[in-house]
DNA sequence: CGAGGTGATGAGACCGTGTCTCATCAACGT
DNA sequence: ACGTTGATGAGACACGGTCTCATCACCTCG
């Protein structure tokens, strides 16, 4: 869409918070009223596309085989999302990653997506049986190897470590590891 | 503050969308204009002391004695946080989490209070020498220790199951168990 | 007691977000 | 050619949020 691509310009060039929708809007050659027919706000735009990210993780989750454990369930989520994911956004998580870091706004609507991702993921997995506080927690992981596995997937751009799916259950895994050392 | 308790009542009423800045000030005596002299945005008038968690939090994990656990030192950051409640905090938070629950502005907000309660105790606990991605789990697991802890607290609300700092360590070990059955 | 300083407030202009309504225009099938 | 549909433009509007200037109470110092 040419509006994503010019709000991801124009925050690269003076900052999200400093480009007003109408800038946006006129350098996609559109006028504001028609912005908001495509995005609900302003922010949107940077974040459209993510309630599909939870379905695709729900999804996931819900067709692990009946024998898999909560994480392993969730690890399954991963893969059907990072089968989604096109080469392009690869180069786009960066971009955004910047204008976030910029602007508390982006922030803000970035945390309620995240928040968004683990109910979808705990929702599912209460679904399969798992009870609380597990369905809770593993789904926290869940958030947590999305988006180091994500993150490192952009990073490691060129050189191959392997695919998205392969950087999430990484991350997952390490995480999983980490949980022994806790604490008694 | 006249602010604050015009502002929850006003949402209880009509809900916190639907309810103006102006409408706000009117009813505490004052003015648009002062409104905005006393908090940075119409959220924060809702969440406002919230940095001071945050503060609170990674007090008393970096007083853990130096032997302690990470999810120790949550504990004690745990403990920490909950002496500085009141009991009017108590009653505020049902009250809270029923304007939240009709606003996705105000839930945003919160998603992004969350994330920085967690960022202060991941940064707290790496600074007493845990290794990633153990402070990053250590720290989300402390988050949900307090908002479960807090919630059982507001809802026992007559009868004395024990004090906050009881609800949030006993939240605490929960999830601590409940890692041993995320599975392989 | 009066002059000057300080802090909180009010008044109102101003810009950006987001909603809404009405008009325009191209594409389409009949 | 006609009416329909969908996308767009234009512009009014309410609200959030910022800013400036004026007012007023209070306090201190001479």
């Amino acid at each position: 869409m040419r509006l994503v691509r010019a709000a991801v310009d124009l925050s690269a060039e003076q900052g999200y918070d400093a480009t007003t929708v109408a800038q946006i809007a006129e350098r996609a050659g559109l006028t504001k009223a028609t912005f908001f027919r495509h995005f609900p706000d302003k922010r949107e735009v940077l974040f459209a596309g993510q309630e599909e990210h939870s379905a695709l993780l729900a999804a996931g989750i819900g067709a692990a085989p009946d024998g898999a454990s909560p994480l392993d369930a969730v690890s399954a989520g991963l893969d059907t999302l990072a089968a989604s994911f096109t080469p392009e956004q690869r180069e786009f998580g960066p971009r955004l990653a910047e204008a976030v870091r910029g602007s508390t706004e982006l922030q803000e609507r970035g945390a309620l997506k995240d928040v968004r991702l683990a109910s979808a993921m705990g929702t599912a997995l209460r679904e399969r049986g798992v009870p609380e506080p597990a369905a809770h927690l593993a789904a926290e992981l869940g958030v947590l190897a999305v988006k180091q596995g994500y993150a490192r997937w952009c990073d490691g751009a060129g050189d191959d470590d392997g695919g998205l799916a392969e950087q999430m259950r990484a991350a997952l895994a390490e995480l999983r590891e980490a949980t022994v050392a806790l604490g008694p």
